[in-house]
DNA sequence: CTGAAAGCGCTTACAG
DNA sequence: CTGAAAGCGCTTACAG
């Protein structure tokens, strides 16, 4: 009930609660002798600072606010596990937020800037930006001067960005799939439509001379039940393919399940390529044919955009980093070519 | 910048800034024609309330806090991101920490309580709780108020726990391998030692007068990568069992992946079973057989008694919750029956 | 080296 | 129905 406050300590310890706080954050002009006493007195009655007070006249709350979609992917999970890490390691906390639809991200943050976080992320604007309550939001929490970094394709917003290219990696895998195997009936499975992915799949088609409108598909919804499901069916109605470009991972993964479920192998008869390169995909049999980026660097660059702004005000230029990706050829495409390895 | 407080709107709206606080809460004895007034000022000079002011007099933070450990793990991304549905569906957020090492526990929960959460959710205790620091931190939790759920297996402490049973889970699976497929070298391969989980194992072996003791082995580490690369040693220099029951699937996937290097075929040669039920383990090649709770109702159930202790006192005496699991037997352990249906 | 005072942005009795 | 005042627990100029 009764929380242990300064004043109890300044009680205690004979000072005045002033002076408490100051031994407290190691103030330069307190005596040694003072601070010990005060610091042995805090433990001895088992305070701990309410940062609910100190944040409101610190103006500072050393918490970093993620607002991503797609928190049950793996691939989230350990990105988030790698931010959380290193926001640790910078003495802030996370605070984790998620929103299924577009709409909801404009109070998200919103949410964000009311907790007077000192930093944000945001995952994924594509497709949100036109959003019209998006833009003042983001606004707000700039002039509240939050550290903002999204993490998104090259975008003219004016925060910081970590580019993260899916559409070269979509091109090149289909790319690979069309020059190093020679397919040409190459399929591409995706979930939003118009994605960043989705073009470079139909940029690569196009190049090669080949017609993409009628290969691409839509899943509507991205976990491996509902890819496992549709795979039968689009089968059944469309033909077969020579090869299937997959959304990201886990899409890939329900794919592969459901194309052996109808007797397919992969493969064999069809080939099959991922986008993020998730550790388990190469723990597949087959092992998975996918790209990516290590999300140790990713969460890295994050913070280091994030520290550059923090405590520094929001009115240097915005940055874009661009993080370069790596494609790994394993089994699932056709290749067994071992070049897995860090 | 400048931040737009009540104080903006009490002036822009011509009222007192007392009037704006109850308008905006919504209190009932405020005008309609006042609040539509003040709400109307208030959008359109963006106002977002601070929530640090808020928590600080009201003593509520709408903040629930999760330390787990893990976090990388997607299991544990399964369970989060379900929880964090059900908080924010309660009007709450998730501030997630983590810790690694066991001594780390009692300053996470220190953490966590002078940020004020209102709840506290607390990750597996079991070998925490002799750290000498642990219980004052979490009696001093309680003392402040804050809801605690643990997240352990049953356990005689004075907070609410929602329990798991490994033991029973490793124990029925090592019986299937017993009984069903008439194994008798069968190994456990664990994380840490004397965990619950592996003296389920022990307990099967020992009820059908089976060794454990010589085919219980310990990993370094929990990732997929640490399995995959002890298992081939372990082989080289143990021999080769019948079965191998895992600490996670995870582990079970590493392993599944070691074996097919090393050439033995699953569960041809050897049978894999894994624990936690990971949607991915019904995807893979061979199935996993494993056993374990939808996230789904772990995240439910936790919700569920948080809420009971959230406003209300925390005198109630603790309840402790037995969530049932259920097992699941794919191909990985030689069985193909189809009874993965949910 | 230490203290008294103001103030962070809100809510909530207490008056009217 | 509305307002003036106190206070949540801290930090930080301003004085000494």
């Amino acid at each position: 009930m009764a929380r242990v406050t300064i004043i109890d300590i300044a009680r205690e310890s004979g000072k005045s609660y002033t002076t408490v706080s100051r031994a407290l954050s190691d103030h330069p002009r307190i005596s040694l002798e003072t601070k010990v006493l005060i610091r042995a007195t805090a433990t001895r009655l088992g305070y701990s600072p309410n940062m609910m007070a100190k944040g409101l006249v610190q103006r500072r709350t050393q918490t970093i606010g993620l607002i991503a979609t797609e928190l049950s992917n793996p691939v989230r999970s350990e990105l988030i596990e790698a931010l959380r890490r290193h926001v640790h390691a910078s003495g802030y906390q996370l605070l984790v937020s998620g929103y299924q639809d577009e709409d909801e991200l404009s109070s998200r943050i919103r949410d964000m800037a009311g907790r007077q976080v000192d930093g944000l992320i945001i995952g994924k604007i594509t497709g949100v930006v036109e959003k019209k309550d998006f833009w003042p939001s983001l606004e707000a929490a700039l002039k509240q001067d939050i550290a903002v970094v999204v993490f998104s394709k090259a975008t003219s917003v004016r925060v910081d960005c970590l580019c993260i290219d899916y559409t070269a990696m979509a091109r090149q895998l289909t790319e690979h799939f069309i020059r190093k195997h020679g397919f040409r009936n190459i399929w591409y499975l995706g979930v939003d439509r118009n994605t960043i992915r989705q073009r470079g799949y139909v940029a690569a088609m196009q190049a090669a001379g080949l017609d993409s409108a009628k290969r691409l598909f839509l899943l509507p919804a991205q976990d491996m039940q509902t890819a496992r499901n549709a795979i039968g069916e689009l089968l059944r109605q469309e033909g077969k393919p020579q090869a299937i470009l997959c959304h990201n991972d886990i899409t890939a993964i329900g794919v592969m399940h459901g194309l052996r479920q109808c007797g397919y192998r992969v493969p064999e008869d069809i080939a099959v390529a991922g986008i993020d390169n998730h550790q388990i995909s190469s723990f597949f049999n087959p092992a998975l044919t996918t790209a990516g980026i290590a999300p140790e660097r990713v969460a890295e660059s994050m913070m280091k955009l994030l520290e550059a702004r923090l405590g520094h005000s929001n009115q240097s230029p915005a940055v874009a980093v661009h993080l370069p990706f790596k494609t790994y050829f394993r089994e699932s495409c056709g290749c067994c070519c071992p070049n897995d390895e860090e």
